[in-house]
DNA sequence: ATGGGTGCAAATGCTTTGCAAGTAC
DNA sequence: GTACTTGCAAAGCATTTGCACCCAT
């Protein structure tokens, strides 16, 4: 069993909630995805592995699993959905987007840990998390774009 | 008139969009906020100061004043109000979040701006802008808090 | 046995939109 | 005169919730 399924279970069980078979295929899912999500997607992924869960209970789980530490939420605007991060192998919580296609691109910056860390002292505060996205534009390779019209 | 406004105007005039007295009492009242605010917020300001605008109408132009970089737009999930802030003397688009009021203290970091630079030419990006929230929590002044019970 | 979980459908809440009448340019 | 705007109410959309039944512990 993977150690997200474990922690997860610890978690519940620290919190008298039970392990159920819902819960361990959506955890399961989400791992296999190798970036954001969304929730329409995961369904998606769900059905395509004949594992039954309904909406509801897409959402109920994964905001314990944001709770527990082990999925990452991203909001892009009132009215858009959620992206959903698992965050395995030392993700963190920065995103570069690609505000010509949408695509979401994570990446780990020790220097922003620091960074958080000193700001938040200097204004009084504990750091609890942070939500960083950078918006982008994806850099031509070399040489002008190709000839406009 | 303030210079928000003349840039205001500006934008609104380069896209043949039209300078209305409803625009103009938006964005006179927007600038007097000295801190983040919600629509709902604002509706109230405007109602206060008797100057009739719709909801639909301050939604339109809140979206145009962020077209425009006058206002930074804050998400705090989906189905949760968007807050608005000013973008007024210096202020960026980085703030601390207390986790327990909600409250929102923008700052502004010339190290933070430099850092997107150095992240995005790293992965291939020219920078367009970005968000940055810190999740804190207020540190106690000075010993444990005051008696419990 | 029991307290939490699930699916379904309805509800919620922020934001957007269609439309008819008004107005900046 | 011609678009663009406005207010209103209705629609849209992601997410949450009430409820009756189910199941992990």
């Amino acid at each position: 069993m993977s150690s997200a399924c474990d922690d997860f279970r610890k978690f519940l069980h620290a919190r008298r909630l039970k392990y159920t078979g819902e819960r361990e295929a959506i955890l399961q899912t989400v791992e296999q995805f190798q970036r954001p999500f969304e929730v329409e997607e995961l369904l998606l992924e769900l059905r395509r592995l004949n594992l039954r869960v309904s909406r509801a209970t897409v959402y109920r789980t994964l905001r314990h699993l944001v709770g527990a530490g082990l999925v990452n939420q991203l909001f892009f605007g009132a009215g858009k959905q959620s992206y959903y991060d698992f965050l395995g192998g030392g993700r963190g919580h920065n995103y570069v987007v690609d505000v010509e296609t949408g695509m979401i691109l994570p990446f780990t910056s020790p220097e922003l840990t620091a960074l958080c860390e000193r700001i938040a002292k200097r204004l009084g505060y504990h750091v609890v998390g942070h939500r960083f996205q950078i918006l982008g534009r994806r850099k031509e390779p070399s040489g002008p774009a190709p000839t406009e019209k």
